[in-house]
DNA sequence: CTGAATCCTTGCGGATACTG
DNA sequence: CAGTATCCGCAAGGATTCAG
């Protein structure tokens, strides 16, 4: 026997995926890389990361909260102040996601030239797809 | 002046939004892994991956191709025959994931009881998310 | 077998407004 | 300030068809 998996290699049992579904999304990572020096408040948060909207930032936090990769701290004070704070759990995550930026720093020349050698091979006219012709 | 920076921090100079934007979906993770080790056959890989369609199949390893991640190879036999493989910089990739695969896996525990622990303090009633509708 | 092209549905995510 | 709720556009992506 030996073989009781149900699915292929990489159903959903896989804890690949389980991982991807949480941090397979670009806000997610943006948003814990910019929690991980010190807690960060709400809005300045929004600020931080620049190009999200305040919904999905909610939502991201309410997720990233979830999983155990960040905290949220409230303080009472006359207008309410909320910062969110990266756990320990977090941190071991935002860790590796750290050797991926490293690593795309340091491919980047390559990830670029790459793309310049494909780009060129399919002669695509405009510079990128223009979905609707 | 001296702030020549027309964003903040996190804005889409920042090298990690290219990396994310290349990456951060499941699907091009998962493909990546599936020719990790061998070169696969394009019906192969979407039997592998298991979910994926065949067209975002498609449009994934275009993608990969693309930022020099794979290399497609072909045999022009009786019908034709075309099989996808990891390049060296895409096996470095590869490598950090594997190290994201091996965090997901060893904390997952840690990761599940947060997750029971937030949504009881939530009290969500109904089946919380129901991942398809 | 390996795709490209079309259609069509879903839901992500942006903008806005309202509450505490 | 810190969110939640609503509306809605648009693009991702699933199913199907056609081509090489």
């Amino acid at each position: 026997m030996a073989r009781k998996l149900p699915q292929g290699p990489l159903s959903a049992s896989c804890p690949t995926r389980l991982l991807l579904d949480q941090i397979a999304n670009k806000w997610a990572v943006l948003v814990l890389m910019a929690v991980r020096d010190e807690p960060v408040r709400f809005n300045e948060l929004k600020r931080t990361v620049e190009g999200i909207s305040q919904k999905v930032l909610g939502q991201t936090l309410q997720q990233l909260e979830r999983n155990g990769l960040v905290e949220r701290q409230v303080w009472s004070l006359k207008p309410i102040a909320v910062a969110y704070a990266i756990t320990p759990h977090g941190r071991g995550l935002a860790e590796i996601v750290e050797q991926l930026r490293a690593w795309a720093v340091q491919t980047l020349g390559r990830t670029q030239s790459a793309q310049a050698r494909f780009d060129a091979r399919q002669a695509r006219p405009p510079s990128v797809r223009v979905h609707r012709a």
